[in-house]
DNA sequence: GCAAATTAATGATTTATTCAAG
DNA sequence: CTTGAATAAATCATTAATTTGC
């Protein structure tokens, strides 16, 4: 009823107004399901960038979103493999093998054990080292990090007061109300 | 070499030449430590900016650099912490109780027991909620990852380069050479 | 049919862990 | 061994599905 009003993929803020996180739009989505079907998982700076700029004409986006969608992507995608073999394996009263990809979904370090010791995964010897077929020296494209301080489309996050408000008490014993349960901070520097 | 069109801050590489990673300068460390000291656990994006701005007349500094510094300098201390505070159970063969810096360091929550279920502590029930004395107006000064996006000044990982590259096969199947074991992924698009 | 209430998905942040330079 | 850098896991919080009572 009263389809209207709602173009089809025109309002990418989730339901009409301004909304405090990105919602994506089905193109957006299909987009980046494609690519990760492909094989891309971790992109880099770069691809980051790009993405970005291509799905930015079916809506609003931002590079960090498309870094957060590959993130959680992965990790929910391992977390539901490593879900799924830990049932496997718990229903065949098993331990999984130690290079299943129980504990290497897809390169996987910090699986945990299932009903073993806590430190026994924990204070294992380091393995893992060289083979690196990937070139050093390109040294610019660097994984992830690196794409949010190449963004400067301030979109809304880059609304910092011209002003130089003062730093903070160096000496002083008066900062307690810092972080707001976790995540919350936003005391900028002085709540009056 | 070369020093004469780099100004004095060009090489604080650690020793010397251009260094792959920052070493901040004694000067810079003393002064973390004493915000950390002081207080000041987890920057926002605003005093990580201004810390920055200070320091860099010290040597050559970056956001992230502060940033990384922070969040390793408090993530060690909870580590040490905890690891005493095990030791210390361990020693007297007693369980810590609930509500001992062992669980909340700070204000842990993801803490595991010690020798129980792991799942017991994984599907505990969301609490948490309310009690935000944080005003939400602000909506600036967000906690990490903002700090990148407002950095421009190109140091030496903006190097993108200028021609657009093609981004990545949508269908084909032909990119296997993604990841380097976990982090190196160095491969702008094209090896040639 | 419809909203309030509840639950499931998922975007965004923080924390724990690992890698590797010096 | 210390520590800067990076990633993965855990968690928080908001939005969409869905259920439920009317």
């Amino acid at each position: 009823m009263s389809a209207t009003d709602m173009v089809v993929s025109r309002s990418p803020g989730c339901s009409g107004g301004g909304s405090s996180r990105w919602c994506p739009t089905p193109e957006q989505v299909m987009l980046l399901e494609g690519m990760y079907r492909a094989g891309l998982k971790t992109p880099t700076a770069t691809q980051i960038q790009q993405i970005t700029a291509r799905l930015s004409i079916y809506g609003r986006i931002q590079g960090k979103n498309v870094f957060y969608w590959f993130q959680n992507h992965k990790a929910r995608d391992r977390q539901k493999l490593r879900k799924r073999l830990m049932a496997m394996y718990q229903h065949q009263r098993l331990y999984p093998p130690y290079n299943s990809p129980y504990h290497h979904p897809y390169a996987l370090q910090g699986g945990f054990a299932v009903a073993e010791d806590a430190s026994s995964w924990k204070d294992r010897v380091n393995k893992r080292k060289g083979d690196q077929t990937c070139s050093k020296e390109v040294m610019c494209d660097c994984p992830l990090m690196t794409v949010m301080m190449m963004e400067s489309t301030s979109e809304y996050c880059t609304r910092v007061p011209p002003r130089t408000l003062q730093l903070f008490p160096t000496t002083t014993t008066s900062l307690k109300d810092d972080h707001c349960t976790t995540s919350k901070a936003l005391n900028p520097s002085k709540p009056k």
